[in-house]
DNA sequence: CTATACATAGAACGATCATTCTCATCTGGT
DNA sequence: ACCAGATGAGAATGATCGTTCTATGTATAG
C-alpha cells in the first residue's frame, strides 16, 4: 500500500530508464533493455505506468528533481548573489566532464519527440521554467536593475554552453559561457550604479 | 551517368528526408515515410545509399549547406560588420516564428544518437565548426580586441535561444539573446577604445 | 499453515522496422 | 525497332518493437 511513489521498485525502475534514454535517447530504448537494467519485471513495469510514453515522462520528471537538486546545491556554496551566479560556470563545467556526459536531457528529449509528443515535450518545458524560476530567485537577489531579463541571458547562456559542449565536445564552452557572464553582470551593475535617481523614476 | 550528386532524383530524396527527420526525429522517420514524401524508390534509395544511417548523414549535410546559406544571407543585408553580428537575432526570430520550426537539427540529431552513432555526431560537429567559422569572418572583421572569444559567445547565444525557443516556444529568446549579445559589443567596444596602447603591448 | 497479493521470468502476439528481391515500366542510344 | 540500364511499386524476410498473457516464486496477514 504505497503511500508514495517511492518505492524502491519504482525508484531503480525511474533510475534505469533516465539512465538509458539519457545516454541512447528514447526512442532507441527498448523495454527489453529497461527490464534488464532495472530488474522490474514487464508485468511490474505495466502495472506502474500504462505504457512506454507514461514511464519515459516519469523518469525525465524524476531526472528533473534530481538535476534541479544538483544545480542548486553546486550554486549554493556562498551566500552572495552575485558569487551564487558566478558559481554557475565551474559547475557546469564539472558536469560537463562527466563521463557520460550528453547535453541537456530535456533539450534531446523535446529535439527527438517534443513535436509528435505532447506529454514529454511539457515536461521539458516544465524543466526550463523550473530553471528560469531558480535563475529569476538569484538575479533578484543580486539587486539588479532587471532581474528577469538578466536571468533570461543566464537561461540561455546555460542552455547554449550545453548544447555547444555536448555537440563539439568542448568542455570549455562552461568557460567561455562563464565570462560572457561576468561581463554582463559587469556591464549590468555599472548601469544600475551610474543611472541617477531621477533618471530611474522614468516608468 | 552523374558528374555530382545533384540529380533531381538525389535532391527530392534528401530534401524529404530532411524535412522528415527534422520533424519527427530520425529513429521515428520509417524508410515508408520516406519513399511515399520522396516518390523515389526503395531500390533506388540503397542503390544511392548503402543504409538509413547513411542516408540520413547525407540528409543532414544537406541541411548544413541549405542553413548556412541562409544564415549568411539574412546576416549580409549590411557590409557593416557590427551591424551583420546585430542582425543575427532578428533573422533568428523569423526563423523561431516558421510554422515548422523545432530547434537546431543538429542538436537534436546529436542529442537524439549522437552518442550512439559515430557518423552523425561528425556532421552535427562539423556543423557547428562552420557556424563558428562564419561568426569569427564576422567578429574578426569587426576590430574588436578578442574576435575569436566574441565568436564564442555568439555560438553560445545563437545555440542557447534556439534551444529555449525550441523547449518553450518562445520566440522572444532570440530578442533576449540579442539583447545580451549587444550588451556584450558596446562594453567590448568600450574596453577595446579605452585601453592605453601601454596596456595593450602587455602580451 | 494457508491464502492472498504482488514480483519475476519469459513466452506469445501483432505491428513495424530496415533491408532485399521480384517484376513492370520507362528512357536513351544505335 | 530494340536492347540495356535505371526507376517505380510493392511483396517477401527476418529482426525487433511495445504490449499482453501464463506460470512460478515469495512474502506477509489471519
Amino acid at each position: 500500500m504505497n503511500t508514495t511513489d517511492d518505492s524502491p521498485l519504482t525508484a531503480r525502475l525511474l533510475a534505469a530508464t533516465e539512465k538509458l534514454i539519457y545516454s541512447g535517447g528514447i526512442h532507441a530504448t527498448g523495454m527489453d533493455a529497461i527490464v534488464k537494467a532495472s530488474g522490474v519485471a514487464r508485468r511490474s513495469i505495466y502495472q506502474l505506468y500504462s505504457n512506454k510514453e507514461a514511464l519515459v515522462a516519469a523518469a525525465l520528471l524524476a531526472r528533473d528533481q534530481r538535476w534541479m537538486a544538483w544545480f542548486i546545491d553546486a550554486t549554493s556554496q556562498t551566500s552572495a548573489p552575485l558569487e551564487r551566479l558566478a558559481s554557475i560556470f565551474p559547475a557546469l563545467r564539472q558536469w560537463f566532464e562527466t563521463e557520460d556526459f550528453h547535453g541537456c536531457a530535456f533539450i534531446n528529449a523535446a529535439g527527438e519527440l517534443g513535436g509528435v509528443n505532447p506529454e514529454i515535450g511539457a515536461v521539458s518545458a516544465l524543466h526550463k521554467q523550473r530553471l528560469l524560476s531558480y535563475l529569476r530567485e538569484l538575479t533578484n537577489a543580486s539587486g539588479l536593475s532587471n532581474p528577469d531579463e538578466i536571468a533570461n541571458y543566464f537561461l540561455i547562456l546555460i542552455d547554449g554552453a550545453t548544447a555547444v559542449a555536448m555537440v563539439t565536445g568542448d568542455t570549455g564552452a562552461a568557460d567561455s559561457a562563464g565570462r560572457a557572464a561576468a561581463l554582463l553582470l559587469s556591464t549590468l551593475q555599472q548601469q544600475a550604479g551610474s543611472v541617477s535617481p531621477k533618471h530611474s523614476r522614468h516608468h
